[in-house]
DNA sequence: TAACTTAGTGTTTGAAGTACACTATTTAAC
DNA sequence: GTTAAATAGTGTACTTCAAACACTAAGTTA
């Protein structure tokens, strides 16, 4: 067997929320060299007393304030970077927010921010690729599990939530058909109190059902 | 930001194969300490030089005798292991060979071995979780793409197939939708020649149709 | 009160999945 | 060589899920 060695190891996270009916993510210019001032995912050296789910909560608590929001892991990188400090591997995560519910406060020392996601992101390391392998996922996950607990407010239209599955999936879907589908799912509660200060007619809302969101999460449909 | 630190990177494969009508999985005894002896999954540490991929080939090299199988990326175990040396994370891997297609040559050194998964593995580390981990992935994956080229001879007949699927998702199948829905993905080619020693009726044998298990394999049906 | 805006609702059709039982071919045994 | 045993192979009916499709309802604003 080989001698121990050591190695540098990242950890990036991919926050994403839906806000002004778009799927944005969280970036940050970065703060030292290599590539200083460059946009990058928020991302952090791990210590060695810290498992990967400490520097996340440390990632999130720097950059918007709130370390207790919903990550998963992605996928390390491997690459051999580019990196004066040595030898790095990365190890990313995504997360979801909801800018109000969460509380969020963004950085302002690293100039975070949300930005909608196009060609014209372009992120320094690999982080594009990130953000793509996140998007990834979470459009797979969507179709089994449920999604919308960590990104919409916690009361929500039928509409928004087919607004959050329209945005994320890329793709229109007929009314009458997604609230059918949506519905014998079985996850949301209907809530007497309605609507909300728009134009046309009042919607209904919703809630998640805390139990029924999280056996579905968990276990799948 | 935090400063530079050094911690050990691990990769560990989880290598399946299908004998014997039955799920196995490659395991090894540790040859030093801590756990010397103890069963574990292959593994090794990341050279600074090294990509994860480079790892994950010298670790099948060394094991199975054969570095050109297919393996994907499965997971970062970040837990802080009690580990003399200092801080490891473990990234894994999974593979899918094929005992003689391979040409697998087990190495004696460490007593490499394919073992059946069940309670009695008991592996050290969280390697347990690993395998858990990987066989999920597989039934997931198997869902909405082919599986098979990398487990079974290059030439195998419908039974065969069937039975592969039906040990990998654990369930029975009906063998005439079974076959129906196998050839409509389209990906097998029916070979003129036929059958094999056997005691009841010959078989037709089929193969993968290499572009086309290739493409389903990236893109999913 | 009329025009506009947004929310909400059912039915029909086609596709895919599931359930289900017998015939065909070969070997082994007598 | 006839029979029994073993394995391979086949088609149809039913159910369930997905997709297409257009109008009515409720509230706001001019």
């Amino acid at each position: 067997m080989k001698e121990y060695v050591n190695i540098g190891v990242s950890v990036s996270i991919c926050i994403f929320c839906y806000d002004e009916d778009q799927k944005k993510v969280l970036v940050v210019d970065k703060e030292n060299d290599p590539f200083k001032g460059g946009k990058v995912l928020p991302h952090q050296m791990l210590q060695p007393k810290q498992s990967l789910e400490e520097v996340c909560s440390e990632v999130l608590e720097k950059n918007i304030g709130n370390k207790d929001v919903y990550v998963e892991q992605l996928n390390a990188f491997g690459k051999v970077y580019r990196h004066p400090s040595g030898r790095i591997i990365d190890i990313s995560f995504y997360g979801l927010v909801n800018l109000e519910k969460d509380k969020i406060k963004l950085n302002k020392e690293n100039n975070a921010r949300f930005e909608k996601i196009d060609k014209s992101l372009d992120l320094v390391f690999d982080h594009d690729d990130i953000i793509d392998f996140a998007s990834k996922r979470i459009k797979r996950r969507m179709k089994y599990r449920p999604l919308g607990k960590n990104l919409l407010p916690s009361q929500f239209t039928m509409n928004e939530l087919e607004g959050l599955y329209s945005c994320f999936l890329g793709k229109q879907f007929d009314k009458r058909n997604f609230r059918r589908r949506i519905l014998e799912m079985d996850f949301l509660k209907e809530i007497t109190k309605v609507q909300r200060n728009t134009r046309g007619r009042k919607a209904i809302l919703y809630e998640f059902d805390p139990k029924k969101y999280k056996n579905y999460s968990k276990a799948g449909f």
